[in-house]
DNA sequence: CCCGGCGCCTGAGGGC
DNA sequence: TGCCCTCAGGCGCCGG
């Protein structure tokens, strides 16, 4: 599930791919894969433009192109962008067929194209691609000057690994909120880019208790949920995010911080600090794991 | 304002 | 073997 983390490492691994690329030619398999304007409009608005510059806000990856556009993609559940290098031979666009290391057999390969939604082919043999099984992430482009503004961005929280991001906006946040606490580190509006796995994870390095509510943190408790939300959010990105279920980078490798997770999918196993049960439990209807014992 | 619940999607996995 | 059900979840939206 790409969260900041995941989306950090695709805008990092894509960059060096796409910088100063121009975009020879769109194709949209999935029209409704495009938010906010018709494909065809986005079609044309994309083709000619060249990659100047890839950021990040939160979950959302901002490509600015040249004559003030910009790209924006938010890869939802299952969503994967991910430049292939290659000879255009390879790359067959009409009848989505291609070769690549990854996916050498022809039915990987069928499966693969199945959820291919869009393909720009690039100027320097690459093709850049949209993949994405469960079809939540859109693309979509809009003017430079008004891309914070696009609904779903101009709403979002702090970015937690900013450097002004301090324990007393965290504080501010969270501190009147009778909201459970996990629950108001998933909403994107009060601090950025933390989903699911990440925010067991940072409960987790808390000691800190998925129910309690955030008006009941003491000083000390936020003081340990700013630093476990820095020092994980930064793991994942250490480690290239977390690939449990789909996610891999702008080059199709997956992540490992899957390898370092302590709570996450470990209901009914020990936990690795004081071996007691790892739980689950319901909570606005995802599921969060916990240990109960260094979790208060 | 805030909370819960639903819909969008596909594939995996369990029960029978 | 195969069908049907449930679950996974980011996020916008709606209703109370």
């Amino acid at each position: 599930m790409p969260e900041l983390p995941e989306v950090e490492t695709v805008r990092r691994t894509l960059a060096p791919h796409l910088i100063g690329q121009r975009v020879m030619e769109v194709k949209i398999f999935l029209p409704k894969i495009v938010r906010y304007l018709n494909a065809e409009k986005f079609n044309e608005i994309l083709t000619g433009k060249s990659f100047l510059e890839i950021n990040r806000r939160g979950k959302y990856l901002l490509c600015h192109l040249s004559e003030g556009w910009t790209l924006v993609v938010h890869l939802g559940m299952s969503g994967q962008l991910i430049y292939f290098f290659g000879d255009p031979i390879e790359f067959d666009l009409e009848n989505r067929s291609f070769s690549h290391r990854d996916i050498e057999s022809e039915l990987s390969k069928a499966k693969f194209m199945r959820h291919v939604h869009v393909i720009m082919q690039l100027d320097k043999q690459g093709f850049l691609i949209y993949h994405d099984i469960r079809r939540f992430g859109y693309l979509t482009v809009c003017p430079t000057v008004e891309h914070l503004s696009l609904k779903g961005i101009r709403d979002l929280g702090p970015e937690p690994l900013d450097d002004n991001f301090k324990l007393d906006i965290l504080k501010r946040q969270f501190k009147t909120r009778k909201g459970k606490i996990k629950q108001l580190l998933l909403d994107q509006h009060l601090v950025a880019g933390i989903g699911n796995i990440y925010a067991d994870e940072i409960l987790f390095n808390a000691g800190i208790h998925p129910l309690r509510t955030g008006d009941s943190l003491t000083l000390k408790e936020f003081k340990r949920l700013y630093a476990a939300i820095r020092v994980i959010l930064q793991k994942g990105i250490e480690l290239n995010g977390t690939s449990i279920s789909d996610y891999v980078d702008g080059e199709g490798w997956p992540g490992s911080f899957q390898e370092e997770l302590k709570v996450y999918q470990r209901e009914g196993k020990p936990c690795c600090n004081c071996s007691s049960i790892i739980e689950r439990i319901k909570l606005g209807g995802r599921s969060a794991y916990f240990c109960p014992l260094c979790q208060k």
